[in-house]
Parts: C-alpha cells; sequence; structure tokens
DNA sequence: ACGGATAATACA
DNA sequence: TTGTATTAT
C-alpha cells in the first residue's frame, strides 16, 4: 500500500504515461509490415499456440484478449499476426522490451521528474514545467495549438451534440476565468501532449497518458482513451469519478483487498467510501491501509513520483508446468545456470551503462512434493550476498536451491544423490536486489569539498592499485555441486583459525583445472585478483599462473588519473595499499586518507557546514567506502574483501543482521588505515570509546556473532573456491567486539576524544533545512535519507545494534 | 496444475 | 533483516 500522506499538496501536474500495448509495438517496429495488421505477441510457441502477453488493438476489435492462448486467437480472429517473444537460453527474453522501455523513458524524463513504474509506464511530475509556462506562455495567450493537444479528453467536460469536441477543447485550454489548478492543469495537457508526439518521433511508439492532481488519478485517467489518446483530470470531476468507479478498478484493489472491503463494508464504488470515518477503516484494515482508503475516496493520494528512471532489482526465471517439471537437480543446475547467466549479463549492463551494482541474490522456486501430507507448503526464497561473475552466481543459487530444498523437504528425506521421485520444481528464479550506485557518488562530494581537507593530501597515494591478470578461479564448477549436498555439511565446514592464512594463500594460487576451459568473458572479472594490504609477504612477486590480460577488457583497466597503477611489486609499508581492479575506467574514491573519522568530521565541520550536516557527509563517505569494499569483494574476491566476506558473506545465516555493525567498522578500518587494524591505532581508539557505553546485553550479541562467524564459512568455502576461501589474514579485526552504537548514545560529545563534536546524529533531529546547504546534485540524495516514511504498523522493535553508518533510511 | 515473466511493495 | 504475500501488467 502507498504510503498515506494527508497533505493536500495538490497543486501539483502529474501524468502518467502508459504505452499502447507495448510488445506489439515493439515488435511492429521490428517488422513494419505488421503495422495496422491485429497482431499479438506469445510465448512459447509449444503448448496451444503460446501464450498471448500483448494484443493490438486490431486484434482487440477482433475480440481477442490477453490471455488467450494462441490457437484461441486465431479462432477468433483468422487474420491475426502471431509473434513469438524472442527466446534465449531457452527461456522468453524480453530485452528487447526493456531497451526499448528505455528509449520512452529517456524521452519523457526531460520536462521533470520521473518514475520507471514498469517496463512500459511513467509517471511525471511536471508541476515545475506546468508552473513555468503559466508564468510564460500561458494557454490563454496562445494563438493555436497543436492537433494533438486538441484531441484531449477533459473529464467532465461536455460536449454538446452536433458542438465540436476540439473546439470544446480549445476553449477549455485556455479559460481565462479556470482555476488555477485547472489552468496548471491545462498546461500539463499542453506539455504531455508535446512529449507523447516526441516519443512517437523518437521512438516511433504511441503512447496514452492522463493527466491529473496526483499519480492515482493520473493512472485512472490514462486508461480511459487508449490508444493514443490523452485525458485530463480536473478537480471538479473527482467526486463524479469515483462515486461511479469500482472498488475494484482502483489500483491495489483489484485483489483480495478490494474483495475484503467490498464485502465488510458492502460498497461498489470507491465514492461509496465516503461514508466511513477513517478510524473505521484504519480499525478494519490497519493505520496505513485505513488512511489511504480514507484518502482514495477523496480523490486524494500524497504518492510522491519518485524520480527514478532505472528499475530497482533484476530477475530471470521461467516456469516447467505439469510434465515439465523438473525432477533432479542436474535439470535444477542446468536450469539454475541459464537463468544466472541471463542474471549476470543485466548485472553486467547495469554496472556498464548505470554504473550500479546489486548486492543481494535470491533464489524463488515453486515446488511440488507428491504424497505427502503438508504438499501445500511452499518452498521458502532464499537470499545471499550476491557476488559477481556467472559462475559465482551459478554456485550461491543452487547452493540456495538446496538449502531451500532442504527446508522444504525438512529432515524426513534422506540425501540420495541427485535422483530424487518426491519432488518436482515447476518453476526457478533467480533475481538480484539491492542496487546501489558505485561510488562515483563519493567522488562528486570529494570534489565539491575537493582541497579542502587538510592532511588528506595523500590522496592517490593512499591508495594503491595495482592492475593485476587472473588468478585462478573456482574450480568448483557445475560438477562438484551436483547432487544433494546435506546443508548441515556446508555449514560446519570451516578451517582452522591458525592456519587460515597459510591456507588461504594455497588455495588462491593454486591450478584451476577449469581455467582453460574459461571462455566467457565474465569470467575475466571473476578471476581478477586483488591484493590484500595485510596480507603477510608480497604475494605479488609469487609467480603465479596468471592469464593474459586482454587489453582490451575495459573492465580491468583502470582510469589511471584516479587510480593509480603501481605495478606488481610496490609495497609501500605502512600505508594503505589496496590492488584494485575496477570494472570501468572513472571509478575513484576516497581520493584521502584520513586519520580517523573524526579527523574527517573536523574537516568537514571547517569548510563551514552545520556539525550535523558534516556527520551525514562522513556517513555518506562511509556508506560509499562500503559500496566500495562490497564492489571489490565482488569482483575481485580480494582479501580485503575477505574482511567482508568473513562477516558478511554468510548465505543463508539469518544472524547476517547482527554483523553488520561490526562489518561496517570493519570496512572503516580497513579503508582508512588498514595497517593499524592490526594493531593500535586512533581509529581503534575511536572506537573504543563505545564500548563503554555498551551494555551487557549488547556484549552478548556480539559473543554470539563471533560463534557465528567461526563457524560460518559456508557457501563459497563449500565449493572448493580458493577465492572464497575465509582469507583470514591475522586477526580481521583488533577489537571485533566494539559496539557499534545503541539507539541513543548516538555519540555523546562526552565520550568524543579531545571533546570534539559528536559525528554521529539523530536522524529525528534534524532539521531538513540544511540540505539547502548542499550542492544541488547532492541535495536529493540526502532528501532521501530525511524524507520521512509511514507510520509503522507495529511498535518498533528495539534492536540493539543500529547501523552506525549506514544511513537511517526509515525515520 | 499453463496467465509467463517480471517488478514493486507491505508486512511479520 | 530475511522471507512471505499481494498486486499488477
Amino acid at each position: 500500500m502507498p504510503v498515506a500522506r494527508r497533505e493536500t499538496s495538490d497543486g501539483r501536474v502529474i501524468a502518467h504515461v502508459d504505452l499502447d500495448c507495448f510488445y506489439v509495438q515493439v515488435e511492429q517496429r521490428k517488422q513494419p509490415n505488421l503495422r495496422g495488421l491485429p497482431t499479438a505477441v506469445i510465448q512459447y510457441n509449444s503448448y496451444k499456440g503460446g501464450a498471448l502477453i500483448a494484443v493490438s488493438y486490431e486484434a482487440r476489435r477482433c475480440g481477442v484478449k490477453r490471455s488467450m492462448r494462441g490457437d484461441e486467437a486465431k479462432e477468433a480472429c483468422p487474420q491475426i499476426q502471431l509473434v513469438q517473444v524472442p527466446v534465449a537460453r531457452g527461456k522468453a527474453d524480453l530485452n528487447s522490451y526493456r531497451t526499448a522501455g528505455s528509449e520512452v523513458v529517456s524521452v519523457l524524463s526531460q520536462k521533470g521528474r520521473c518514475e520507471r513504474a514498469s517496463i512500459d509506464e511513467v509517471y511525471l511530475d511536471l508541476t515545475h514545467a506546468a508552473e513555468a509556462m503559466l508564468m510564460e506562455t500561458p494557454p490563454e495567450s496562445m494563438q493555436d495549438f497543436e492537433e494533438e493537444v486538441l484531441n484531449s479528453h477533459v473529464l467532465g467536460l461536455e460536449i454538446q451534440d452536433g458542438s465540436d469536441a476540439k473546439e470544446e477543447v480549445r476553449k477549455w485550454l485556455c479559460r481565462s476565468d479556470a482555476s488555477y489548478q485547472d489552468k496548471l492543469l491545462a498546461c500539463g495537457a499542453l506539455i504531455v501532449s508535446d512529449l507523447r508526439m516526441q516519443v512517437l518521433k523518437a521512438t516511433e511508439f504511441t503512447c496514452s497518458a492522463g493527466i491529473a492532481h496526483n499519480k492515482m488519478l493520473a493512472k485512472l485517467a490514462s486508461a480511459m482513451n487508449k490508444p493514443a489518446q490523452q485525458t485530463v483530470v480536473p478537480n471538479s470531476s473527482v467526486e463524479g469519478l469515483l462515486a461511479s468507479l469500482p472498488i475494484k478498478k482502483m489500483k491495489h484493489l483489484g485483489g483480495k483487498l478490494g474483495s475484503s472491503v467490498q464485502c465488510d463494508l458492502g460498497v461498489n464504488t470507491v465514492g461509496d467510501l465516503l461514508q466511513f470515518s477513517e478510524e473505521k477503516l484504519q480499525q478494519l484494515y490497519g493505520i496505513n491501509t485505513g488512511t489511504w482508503l480514507w484518502n482514495i475516496a477523496r480523490g486524494i493520494s500524497g504518492e510522491e513520483v519518485e524520480g527514478r528512471l532505472l528499475p530497482k532489482s533484476h530477475g530471470s526465471g521461467k516456469t516447467f508446468p505439469g510434465p515439465q517439471a523438473l525432477k533432479t537437480i542436474d535439470s535444477v543446475q542446468h536450469w539454475l545456470n541459464e537463468l544466472c547467466e541471463e542474471l549476470n549479463e543485466r548485472l553486467h549492463s547495469d554496472l556498464d551503462q548505470n554504473k550500479r551494482m546489486a548486492q543481494t541474490l535470491t533464489l524463488h522456486a515453486r515446488v511440488y512434493k507428491t504424497g505427502d501430507s503438508d504438499s501445500h507448503k511452499k518452498f521458502p526464497s532464499k537470499s545471499c550476498p550476491l557476488r559477481y561473475g556467472t559462475r559465482k552466481i551459478q554456485e550461491d543459487a543452487l547452493i540456495l536451491f538446496q538449502a531451500g530444498l532442504r527446508d522444504f523437504l525438512g529432515f524426513c528425506s534422506k540425501a540420495h544423490g541427485s535422483e530424487n521421485n518426491n519432488w518436482g520444481v515447476t518453476s526457478l528464479s533467480v533475481s538480484a536486489s539491492k542496487i546501489v550506485s558505485i561510488p562515483s557518488g563519493t567522488n562528486s562530494i570529494i570534489k565539491y569539498f575537493g582541497g579542502q581537507f587538510p592532511s588528506s593530501s595523500t590522496s592517490n597515494q593512499s591508495l594503491d592499485v595495482v592492475i593485476d591478470g587472473a588468478a585462478p578461479s573456482s574450480p568448483s564448477g557445475s560438477e562438484s555441486c551436483s547432487g544433494l549436498v546435506p546443508y548441515e555439511s556446508q555449514l560446519e565446514y570451516q578451517y582452522p583459525e591458525d592456519t587460515g592464512v597459510k591456507l588461504s594463500e594455497a588455495c588462491l594460487y593454486q591450478q584451476d583445472p577449469l581455467r582453460n576451459f574459461s571462455n566467457k568473458a565474465d569470467d575475466l572479472t571473476e578471476e581478477s585478483s586483488f591484493m590484500s594490504p595485510l596480507g603477510s609477504g608480497d604475494r605479488m612477486t609469487r609467480d603465479e599462473p596468471r592469464r593474459e590480460l586482454p587489453a582490451k577488457d575495459h573492465r580491468l583497466v583502470s582510469n589511471s588519473s584516479s587510480l593509480k597503477a603501481v605495478g606488481k611489486k610496490k609495497r609501500a609499508g605502512k600505508q594503505l595499499q589496496c590492488a584494485i581492479t575496477v570494472p570501468e575506467p572513472e571509478i575513484s574514491y576516497l581520493p584521502f586518507q584520513s586519520q580517523d573519522i573524526n579527523q574527517l568530521f573536523q574537516a568537514l565541520v571547517q569548510t563551514g557546514l552545520r556539525p550535523v550536516l558534516c556527520g551525514m557527509l562522513v556517513r555518506k563517505l562511509i556508506w560509499h567506502a562500503i559500496n566500495v569494499l562490497d564492489f571489490i569483494d565482488a569482483t575481485m574476491n580480494g582479501c580485503c574483501g575477505a574482511f567482508v566476506r568473513d562477516l558478511n558473506d554468510m548465505p543463508l545465516l539469518t544472524s547476517t543482521l547482527k554483523m553488520v555493525g561490526i562489518m561496517s567498522q570493519a570496512i572503516c578500518v580497513v579503508l582508512f588505515d588498514p595497517v593499524s587494524a592490526m594493531g593500535n591505532s586512533s581509529i581503534i581508539n575511536f572506537f573504543s570509546n563505545y564500548r563503554n557505553t555498551q551494555s551487557s546485553l549488547e556484549q552478548k550479541n556480539v559473543k554470539n556473532v563471533e560463534g557465528v562467524k567461526i563457524s560460518s564459512s559456508l557457501g563459497s568455502e563449500s565449493a572448493d573456491d580458493g577465492y572464497s576461501t575465509p582469507n583470514r589474514v591475522g586477526q580481521p579485526v583488533e577489537h571485533p567486539r566494539e559496539e557499534i552504537d545503541t539507539n541513543k548514545s548516538g555519540c555523546s560529545a562526552g565520550n568524543m576524544p579531545q571533546g570534539r563534536q559528536a559525528w554521529s546524529y539523530n536522524v529525528d533531529d534534524i532539521d531538513p533545512s540544511i540540505i539547502d546547504e548542499l550542492p544541488p546534485e547532492i541535495q536529493q540524495e540526502f532528501r532521501t535519507w530525511l524524507r520521512p516514511h509511514k507510520r509503522p504498523n507495529v511498535v518498533k522493535r528495539g534492536s540493539s545494534i543500529t547501523h552506525y553508518f549506514l544511513p537511517d533510511k526509515t525515520r
């Protein structure tokens, strides 16, 4: 349910744009001879002519409906042209539609904030553009209008019989006695019609649109006149519209909730909800949903148009209906491999094109169980940190599946090989989520404060980058993972602590038997090596087997302007030495070295910004640092990354949450002063101040956490992956049990060394106006930290460890 | 258990 | 937090 916000800030101009039968249009653009013909897009030709997923308006007029089968469609409309969805790796490949959708977005995102709501829908916030037009060139001053805008539909505008609709629309658009809001909508209509023409020109796609004062109404309106038309919803027509709008037509009410509402309250239309008090609705449907219902009955919807042009997750899935159900681990592995390959491809596109990386891998499956009583039990979804590289994703996905299967089957079933007659997989999907931008944001901040950091000038030298060829990758291929591996044995597998270093080194450089067979492009990224700043000895000098580095692979070539390649050997002793290979040039981060975080904070304070803002900046920097390390880890499987992985690479462990705080600390220490992480350092001291505030309960938690850590070398290790071997270099962190934060410790100034100001802060106490002090290009990012979300339905459970470094997104 | 593949979001 | 459920196209 959307956030139920009460404010009726409805001077806004919101548009919803919807591509008409989008997949059909994409195919028709590919094959122009299909234009104007009744056409449908189908996938999987095999069964009953395939499933219809898009139907042209010509075909709809013939009575063809989506969710018909290809055969039925032929029956209803013999002339229909059926086009198949492209197939890749044995499954539907929707990429052409995704890119076509992006083309449209790039046109539509020009006149205001744009939210890509789905592959073929966007919301636009055109408030500013409309206001500007009203100021500069109001419709009433215009001589004539484009034909297109005169085709708009204006809800509630009476068109007399025999009168000219376009003339009526023209008059409505330039009514000088209209309300301010209506005038804004008129401007919106002009803008949207112009945008739609631009879309047509640039992409050859037609779309329909709704223009209203909020998202909900705009969405309703865009569906009212299709295809290739637009509809305006003036305030005056809202009441009438909702009064006759069936509940189920409303977004979010098309399913069970809508049915309940109809049932419980005995209502049919949205307007019928007007008679119920907000309290009543809340009492029935919860605080958020109740308020939301109360609002929509009045045409109120405070949802913001999110400025988001890209998807928040990527997924690849396939169903195996009926007889096609997968009955063996091997077949599951085969399909997982295909799905992961596609996912990997898309992740790499996203990385290349958008500089984003996903952090979580999730596996979903539908599995039936024959015979057993609880055969309706759902197969559990499982997730783990996402490591980049096809094979890693494939391995992890299989492990996740096996873990899920183990849960699903319970302990009853013995693990016998790969043959199992008890179950069948009817659908598989892998998805990648928690996508973050890689640290160009840090860069932008640093640039903004460029040169203002005292003594932080070690700059590039502080991060020495080694460009190196490949090191061996996992020998665990398909074969070592086949068969049902008992989950417990994976979990318990561990390396002896004291031999950690040697062992990992040995593993790291062992010859990979599969290496010569690797020929996939992505292997380049997963096989790159990464040197630890903490590792003993200089591994770079070892004459390990090395793959030639193709110069053309830009992923392995760093941009020397921001990252210095120091060759194979240079190790400057005590300075931070990170060997980093970046997937793209341009990536630079932390071009300074801070002796401790507080110094950074102080440096920021000296720039004149308010301390609370500086605290946010510090956090943001560290937050990006975390991303960097994840990135390094994912790309390199390096030793720095191993730090993180020790703490983080625990697929399937639910106690990961507890680790986050400690992980953050480890990252911080490693990034800022890894050498000192081995001994005493100002950072350690800095953090040790927090130990005092630690409660005994928290101590207990930490203890558990450590226990978990020791026995949690799950996943890659079980796959005998030299890279993923926990690369325990000495003691990971000197004081791993230091508390990270408590809800209120917030960092009282008394705890601060030398009585400096605290750089921590409490989001609740922040005056949002501080953001205005920031440069515009950063403001937006910070705003999202402060944006209040919804009232929690339940009282927040007190978690003793808050995320010290992560921005508090929930207020 | 053929409305498939994919995405977002709310909630526990 | 992870995992589940709902909704939509």
